[in-house]
DNA sequence: AAGTCAACTTGTCTAGGACAAAACAAAGAT
DNA sequence: ATCTTTGTTTTGTCCTAGACAAGTTGACTT
């Protein structure tokens, strides 16, 4: 949260008013920190600072649980339970356990439908939690390892080819929340996609540069709900306008900054299971000058 | 760079002298962004602004080579071309050919050597291209992502054991180089230490929780140049009060802070060879209470 | 050669102010 | 009734300028 930010609010909501040290330095106390995790989380949801800074605690996370709700519905009920389950496991810190489930369900699934119904659901809820305080960051950190761990080794799996589109898939700068990357990547490459991957952070330059180096078909950006509206629609013109007509640019993620319009410069992939069929449109787009 | 300390820099040193948009607001040219990455660079090996921030860009890249002469003499010069040829692939851009010669290298080697030998001064040679500007950016991307692969894969073939000491891995926060962690754990799981990644920038409290809640013996934490000497001490320090005394804690990475005086708070891995023998040797000293 | 202290260097915090752009609300047009 | 347009409020980020603790250097002393 941008120190900035935080001295403007202090000064025009009188919230959060922080202690001073000896040197007159501001110090947070652990309830505002908590009171300001939970602003954040709703802050990205589309509330507004003005409105909501002012209430106590209980109110904001009665709020965040209402805003929660809607994510959460397009899960199946009886699975949800089955969900919680696991994320008992990680409560419980039996990780091992935890990482052995989640690589069976992996293979007794398959990795499309367990990324689709388990990974990212679970993902959302262990926000929810880790933002209403149930999660350690700690426990955060050992799920979202685990994760990674059971996605790139099913990845592994995969056999590569050389017939589909070659995609490179990454994140803007500032955005460093490689989950939803990793996830995106297997989907692409169930389909018959080639991906390269870049990690997180690419700027845009270098997108262009990577895609021209490694003679890419379409560049696929992650998106989550951290960032502001307007600096990613900026960017994405910005990378469009760079990068060679033919190269297409695909936007995916949480973030509601995308859905907001439809625009020409990119094509949206509303949920993770639109990605085979974009993929499946590419190919009849492309069915000719394929090689 | 923050923010702060470059405007600071333009009072004190006049430079950057950014030029300004019509807002009024700084904007920095190619050539200063360049310049300040190699003084970046220069500062992390310990050189001062002051003496550093008034030479030319020429001046500045001569002093680079030769401050980064001393890190790659622990290489063998035959091996030396041996990893160019290896630099030269990325360089191509064949990124599948860079693959395949990597886990190939993995497995005739070995991990432990692989890891040692040829990741470990490949690392500094990539970061030196890069400060340089031999490297694009998305090289570099590709070179780390691509490790990471390898890496993630092998550490996937060792076989988990029961056995060994429990090992915490993660860096502190603000430390996001995730690739030392990487080779840390291939090192430590060679060594049949059972080890539990948090992956990078976990607050000091929450090592404290994750290292009851999983049991373990050893909190191993990796520091790269990037942090100031005297936080991460005191971040260690910190740690160390906070954790139970049975439980150890390793500290490795390029850091130079950890180097300049021997502390009883934590040992220090001054390789990643020495994690054989850190190990080799904690295995003694708890033959007895061990389970 | 090693320890002590003063002077210098350096990064990061403080304060308050300004302003563009986003979000909203209300009035107007199709 | 829904969509566009306009004016108003909200909001984040940048600006200037100054202060100061901690780190480093170098001369002096033992």
């Amino acid at each position: 949260m941008p120190k900035d930010t935080l001295r403007v609010w202090e000064k025009r909501y009188n919230f959060p008013q922080p202690g001073r040290d000896s040197f007159g330095e501001r110090i947070y106390s652990i309830d505002q920190v908590e009171k300001l995790r939970v602003i954040k989380r709703l802050l990205d949801g589309g509330h507004r600072p003005g409105k909501i800074i002012g209430l106590s605690i209980d109110e904001l996370v009665k709020l965040a649980e209402v805003s929660s709700a809607g994510s959460r519905m397009n899960v199946a009920p009886d699975s949800l339970d089955e969900l919680n389950s696991y994320m008992e496991l990680i409560k419980r810190h039996d990780a091992e356990e935890f990482r052995q489930t989640m690589s069976r369900l992996a293979l007794t699934m398959g990795l499309h439908r367990f990324v689709v119904e388990v990974v990212a659901p679970m993902n959302a809820m262990v926000g929810d939690a880790w933002a209403r305080g149930y999660f350690e960051i700690f426990e955060e950190h050992i799920y979202t390892e685990t994760i990674q761990v059971v996605l790139r080794n099913a990845l592994n799996t995969i056999p590569s080819t050389r017939k589909g589109p070659r995609v490179l898939l990454t994140t803007l700068p500032n955005e460093l929340h490689g989950l939803g990357l990793l996830m995106a990547e297997c989907i692409f490459s169930m389909e018959g996609a080639q991906c390269i991957s870049l990690g997180t952070q690419t700027p845009i330059y270098d997108i262009v540069l990577a895609s021209r180096a490694q003679n890419i078909n379409i560049v696929a950006l992650s998106f989550s709900v951290i960032q502001s509206s307007p600096a990613v629609l900026e960017a994405v013109a910005e990378l469009r306008e760079k990068l060679p007509p033919m190269v297409e640019i695909w936007c995916g993620g949480s973030s509601t900054a995308l859905r907001k319009k439809p625009s020409e410069d990119f094509v949206l992939l509303s949920s993770l299971e639109s990605i085979s069929e974009s993929i499946a449109d590419w190919r009849l787009r492309n069915k000719f000058n394929q090689n």
